[in-house]
DNA sequence: TTCTCAATTGATAATAATTCTTAAATACCC
DNA sequence: GGGTATTTAAGAATTATTATCAATTGAGAA
């Protein structure tokens, strides 16, 4: 698990002149406890510890996450923006139906990576995801579906 | 190329119940001049010879080729959703800037899907993605820089 | 420590993208 | 051609995200 600690998060900030807040190492906090959220979930997990921390700035926060390469932003059709710090190549095995996500290590991934990278291709970052209904989804569905 | 002629979509319409209605045509059809669009461009490249169809229209009709299962709906972070009509796993090379994307088929790809189903998961789709500059974002970034 | 000031924040307004609503129009089975 | 359920256009409503701006704060300098 990539570690956000405040003394990682604080050096990368610092390095790079902008200032080291509660906001931002709250924000850097929740993703130790929140798999591939949302803004509104970062938002719903850290009003109980910090109530005075407003969603645009959450919003604000995963941006700069973002251009300093600490999070990657995933956006789906029907489950919303997700913001992940796994930014290693992986695939992400998405539950459609609940927005459940699982990584999953592949070496296959890793061999496409570097011949776009041999190619000459100035790669920014790289997304790849399996579409499914998870186990618990899938009997939700079967159990439905028998019941009509 | 995938081929949405009148006919194939008409079958695939009636062959569910649907109507087939010359908005819904018109939508197919402009999926042969357009490369990976936007609901908006799609719209737009329709209002000309059909100025009559409105743009609820259009979304309404992607969802519904999205449920059909003739297009697939990709949302990215800076340069809109995005609708394939490529059903076939294939890794798209996207520019960040422009937001062009090119269809690179790989055989890697395949090789990761057939050990998906043969793990037992329900897939639904899947999306690999490539992040890149494209030759001409590149070749402006570098401009900009020597200009300072 | 306190001071200074640019960076950051909270609150809320604004925007953009998408979906919903409803009366009118239309496809299609007969 | 007539009847009916489906589909449509137009615009209102909703949702997610970004912009605005006065007030606050972090961090280096005094």
């Amino acid at each position: 698990m990539a570690a956000f600690s405040d003394e990682r998060i604080a050096r990368i900030l610092k390095s790079r002149g902008l200032k080291v807040t509660p906001q931002r190492l709250a924000v850097a906090q929740a993703f130790t406890k929140l798999n591939h959220p949302t803004a509104e979930e970062i938002f719903r997990f850290l009003e109980k510890e910090h109530p005075y921390i407003g969603l645009a700035t959450i919003y604000r926060t995963l941006k700069l996450f973002i251009k300093t390469g600490l999070v990657k932003e995933l956006s789906f059709p029907n489950i919303g923006t997700r913001y992940d710090i796994n930014l290693e190549p992986h695939i992400n095995v998405v539950c459609v139906k609940c927005g459940a996500i699982e990584d999953v290590e592949n070496e296959e991934i890793n061999k496409i990576m570097r011949r776009f990278a041999n190619d000459g291709y100035e790669i920014v970052g790289c997304r790849f995801e399996v579409s499914i209904y998870c186990d618990d989804c899938k009997a939700r569905r079967l159990k439905r579906s028998r019941r009509r």
